[in-house]
DNA sequence: ATTTTGCGTGAATCGTACG
DNA sequence: ACGTACGATTCACGCAAAA
């Protein structure tokens, strides 16, 4: 895995070396986020993932055109009294946020124009170093249905480490694998948390917030290795443990809902962990084509760990999570895989790869432009 | 054009009503630019663009709002001073800008990650109204040469109002034009700067951050109307104005470089306005000539008596002289009785109800619409 | 069984004029 | 500063029901 820059000496995390208390990995803590976190030992996690209030102050209500109701984020844990009491709490918890950190961690928050702004000054003044701001720009958002502003089509995260010259992880080559050996961008196409995905408690949505799995796994495989410790101050309903657990990272998760928490324990117990090879990301250059491999495995269109194989089934492989394949010593992007076992020169892979998709043998092609009829046109 | 919300009324903008200082429209003031909006009047400009300087170690480009110097030579500067000069520039300027603007106008600024949470944590705090956050994604950006973070593939546009109340502008109707009848969203897909519309001289780029003029063309043709003055506090080589004056909107400049200056001015004397009709831009319904209902009646466009009805027939009205509908006890207007029958709060008669028309059930919004081409001029 | 149509819904700072 | 009346406004996706 890639480090990058200088390891940062500093006496607020020099680790404590005596006797330090265990991390409650795997569990969620009770109550209040900050006060949660003070349980916790300083320098002692890879990553924090935040997904704060967003602080939204929304009106009255809202209806569609066609009449109906939108559901908004009434929730009290939305609510504050001013921008003021908005950055103390904010400056509050990335205060334990980056103390729990360990120097060469990194801290990832997502928000909207509403508070991402109020974040990034507060945690650059308190000396994290932004190293990108990504763009999620939602395949399928609201639109804005009285026609008064742009469609609010995004929303933004802010990737920092502990301070300019600090170490921090960065897996540029998973990144690039899983966009088919183009440079990761900092402005990801993925769409919102529903269907399946969405957890829903007597019908209605379990958390008005729940966010995309592909979305928490590509900042996992982005920016930490296998084992690292991964906390997130509001866990909500732990879309950050279900991924850590799939990526085979530990997690630590803090939510005070204790609805929240319940509905987040029974989905992590049903996350599968994937297993050692498909967690294996690509090491090396590679040469390859167009559209996403990885995109489909990072959605889910084709999990990690499944097994593809030629049509003659003379050659088998498995979907590692960044959407190369591992076959015994080999390995490679689906096209660099397939050239190597028939030792030809070069050989498409989306045609050349199959997969047993719903008791049919298809080409992974085909499960391609099923993503594309599913979100392109 | 549209005006959303109510008008604000403060003291700070309430205009002077004596004899106000004529605005130096179509001219590059010279000097520092608060300074230069200083001898700008109150209230005055519909909107202000702003590209401010994005580098915070610029040291050469910052002032602290006394005019002197920021000092930036050490190699080991202290960040948090450096943030605190920033900070100082972008609330001194950003004070004139509050200042010149009328309160029906908005603010447009442009940022990377290294400033744009700074700006817009301090445009909120002196009561500046976000209304989008917009992303530029650059279709060809810079890739990341080392491989140690993400591709800095995009920028980021804040646009605000004056406040939560007040009026701004937005062509809704001429932006879901342009966008193939659509909404807009709020990641905009430009290519950057370059070809024959980057400005060279001798050889090299004669600015290092030219904004391509799409973008300028969008941001105008969406938050101004034909006539309005547009303020750019960093004109540089003169996008702003060159855009501008090709639609027909007032432009007043600032920039302290000379070389700047002339490059700006003879670029924006090659820009060529477009005629009247080019300018004109799709109305929204609530800007386009207001029908009444009633008058489609009063013109035999739909007779008295005729029966209406909802989509699935679920309701059905009959039309009166007067252009209001009753059923059974109930009547009211097209929108009134809409919404009681449904038990609504609102409705749009316009769409709800439904006329047999030549064979064919169509809403009476069609009606309205043969009405309009028919009487056109 | 397969395709078409309908309907619900998502982190949303979502109206204006005239009494 | 209210209240009240008028009237303008939606995209993509997932799933269920119907054809």
């Amino acid at each position: 895995m890639d480090r990058v820059a200088l390891k940062e000496r500093t006496r607020e995390h020099a680790p404590a070396m005596a006797a330090r208390p265990p991390l409650p990995l795997g569990q969620i803590l009770d109550g209040d986020c900050i006060e949660a976190m003070r349980a916790l030992p300083s320098a002692s996690v890879d990553m924090v993932f935040a997904d704060p209030p967003y602080n939204l102050q929304l009106g009255g209500d809202l209806a569609r055109p066609d009449g109906s109701h939108v559901d908004a984020v009434t929730q009290d844990w939305d609510k504050f009294d001013s921008f003021a009491a908005y950055d103390a709490f904010t400056r509050a918890w990335l205060a334990e946020a980056r103390r729990v950190l360990k120097p060469d961690g990194s801290l990832w928050v997502i928000g909207s124009y509403h508070n991402i702004f109020r974040v990034g000054a507060i945690l650059q003044d308190m000396g994290f170093w932004i190293l990108n701001d990504i763009v999620w720009r939602k395949a399928n958002p609201m639109p804005n249905f009285k026609g008064t502003r742009f469609t609010n089509a995004h929303e933004t995260l802010i990737w920092a480490s502990m301070g300019e010259k600090a170490r921090y992880t960065f897996n540029y080559r998973a990144m690039k694998t899983l966009n088919d050996e183009l440079q990761m961008r900092s402005d990801w196409v993925l769409p919102i948390c529903g269907g399946q995905e969405r957890i829903r408690k007597g019908g209605a949505k379990a958390h008005p917030t729940q966010k995309p799995e592909a979305l928490l796994y590509r900042v996992m495989l982005a920016t930490t290795n296998k084992g690292d410790v991964v906390l997130d101050p509001f866990f909500g309903t732990g879309t950050t443990g279900a991924v850590a657990r799939r990526l085979g990272r530990e997690w630590i998760g803090c939510e005070r809902e204790p609805v929240y928490r319940d509905v987040a324990r029974e989905r992590i117990e049903m996350a599968l962990p994937l297993d050692e090879s498909s967690l294996k990301t690509m090491q090396s250059a590679r040469t390859a084509p167009k559209v996403a491999f990885g995109l489909l495995v990072e959605t889910g269109w084709i999990a990690a760990g499944t097994q593809v194989f030629d049509r003659k089934g003379r050659h088998r492989a498995t979907v590692r999570a960044d959407g190369s394949l591992v076959s015994g010593d080999a390995d490679g992007s689906i096209h660099g895989l397939g050239a190597k076992l028939q030792g030809a020169p070069s050989c498409n892979g989306w045609t050349f790869w199959h997969i047993e998709h719903q008791g049919e043998v298809k080409p992974v092609d085909a499960i391609r432009q099923l993503y594309l009829l599913a979100t392109e046109p």
